[in-house]
DNA sequence: ATGAAAGCGCTAACAC
DNA sequence: GTGTTAGCGCTTTCAT
């Protein structure tokens, strides 16, 4: 049987409240029995049941990570940072993958509710912002990550998307590219990658126009059958800016079917910098989020909101960044 | 201030008891009190708490899961059908990503003991087995899971590692592949490659000379570098076993460097079959490990474990499966 | 400097 | 069918 704070306090000869004491470091205890009581509990192998002591002290020390998928390496990427920084302040995670599925995301927010986390943390997804509103509005600390909620008093750490599709038009235009197209999914984030990649282009007097195309998910099959759509016009683009890597990469693999190849007859440029883009070839060209530095702000947000040492909500918004590798080049 | 039971039961005019029946679906309700009682609690929107019912109940549904890294899409698959299953069976994950790094194993495990968990899942990693042999004494359910542990007493999950090595030795040997060599990391699940892969050269009566090159950590530049040497060699190799995706598709950017076009100058054979196998160019022939099959039979054991279901330990080997891309090519 | 005792929110006997 | 009550293992006043 696993030992109580009661059998460490009968074989020290004291109290619980003075074994309690030791272990939280609170109140005053004789060098003496500090000493006592810490062999003790070493040598009864003892470990405090922070189940229990969460029952009158109100804290789990643990988060709630909400995240649409954890086999995808963006978000692993993301929830890695987020377990890290958490961990670092003392914070354990419990991940739950939504799939984007509202019902999903219902029932594992009630499910952290029911396990009292201390906090909880949303990563993109959430079509319905009712839930969160829900949730933030029963006093359960949130933050929001990698979406934007524009409408919602919440803390959200976000990236300046419209800067990122700015900065791969720039990219494109400053290579000599006039005619490109786009590949996207409809997500918010995109819906402003895309509006600052058209602003970009307009700044030139260049339209974009009708050479958008629509995938339904981010999948690499999606984005070579979509390019193939794009590569077969006569009035062909020279460069495709997709909302994402897979998105990029299916791409690339449609140009190689065209028997056209990546940079010299087609630009591509993503957006993420996932592991993909590292590892396929060309080495992509694309917008880097700092993911990092996203999850483990994200959290810094929450345990700030969690301990109160903050009033007001706030949005964090980092800048992502322009890398350059093989699959753009100039005209 | 969020409701309890006490509250509810108040309100409906009953005792907690009576509550505490109709949340459980224990005992015997009226079907009267029942819905009055369901009424109330939604009315109230009262959650009830799990970490107050696993003081009682002795068990908070949740299980340690001890990863080396979350962000490695290898290990994050794994994650999530281990996470799926859980949560198929009423289960949620802590995970702790531990880098390999014993310490961090210790200190988890701790935390996680202190959280009262009802389980363990160790993925890869602890080459320190003490640690596991001493969470097994204390009767802390415990599944190893992608790493075989041929000297303790418990329940794992593992794939053939032999026999996957094996299975790309006959591969290239099918396609004429005489001289062959292996980039392999100093892993017990590699040497286990390495030794079906040997294997399947002497059957043909082919030895595997000095050929075998040792990476330190899993990486693309790792791979890469050691490829190079190999290639540098008058007597070049026809064909790479690595024992990696990355490390493979390292070996293809070196071959790119030299020169030589893959598969039709140097075939290359990766393990695993991560994301990367799929989405570099060429794509890679490699061997499939059933990540889900993995995840899920770990968990599954791990829950017969927790209930009492089961008197046995035992060893669930899964079969990996050779996975033939464009790396690999008739000589 | 230490201890006694009252909870924290819930479950599970057991009584009615 | 429903209620009473004794814990679960710990923290936290409040005495001493």
């Amino acid at each position: 049987m696993k030992s109580t704070i009661y059998d460490v306090a009968h074989k020290a000869g004291v109290s619980i409240a003075t074994v309690s004491k030791v272990i939280n470091q609170t109140g005053r205890i004789s060098d003496k029995t500090r000493k006592l009581v810490t062999a003790v509990m070493k040598e009864m192998g003892y470990e405090p049941s922070m189940i229990a002591s969460a029952m009158t002290r109100k804290s789990t020390l643990t988060i709630g990570v909400l995240i649409p998928d954890l086999s995808n390496p963006f978000f692993a990427s993301l929830a890695r940072s987020i377990e890290d920084r958490g961990h670092h302040l003392g914070y354990n995670i419990m991940i739950c993958s939504t799939d984007y599925d509202p019902d999903k995301e219902l029932k594992y927010i009630t499910l952290l509710k029911r396990k009292s986390v201390d906090g909880i943390i949303l990563v993109s997804g959430f079509e319905q912002t009712k839930m969160i509103a829900d949730l933030i509005s029963q006093g359960m600390p949130t933050v929001v990550v990698a979406r934007e909620i524009p409408s919602l008093e919440v803390d959200t750490v976000s990236i300046d998307n419209f800067l990122g599709g700015f900065q791969a038009a720039k990219h494109l235009l400053s290579l000599g590219h006039k005619k490109t197209a786009v590949i996207t999914r409809d997500l918010w984030s995109n819906r402003e990658r895309v509006r600052g990649f058209k602003q970009a282009l307009q700044e030139e007097g260049i339209e974009l126009e009708q050479d958008i195309k629509y995938a339904t998910d981010s999948s690499l099959e999606n984005g070579r059958e979509l390019a193939c759509q794009l590569l077969e016009s006569p009035d062909r683009p020279t460069a495709i800016f997709a909302c994402d890597d897979p998105l990029a990469i299916g791409a690339v693999v449609a140009a190689r079917e065209f028997g056209l190849s990546v940079p010299d007859q087609l630009s591509v440029i993503g957006f993420d910098d996932t592991i993909w883009a590292k590892v396929c070839f060309p080495p992509l060209t694309t917008i880097a989020q700092p993911l990092y530095d996203i999850g483990s702000a994200g959290m810094d947000l929450l345990v700030q909101e969690i301990k109160g040492q903050k009033s007001n909500k706030q949005r964090i918004i980092l800048l992502p960044k322009l890398v350059i590798r093989e699959s753009t080049m100039q005209i």
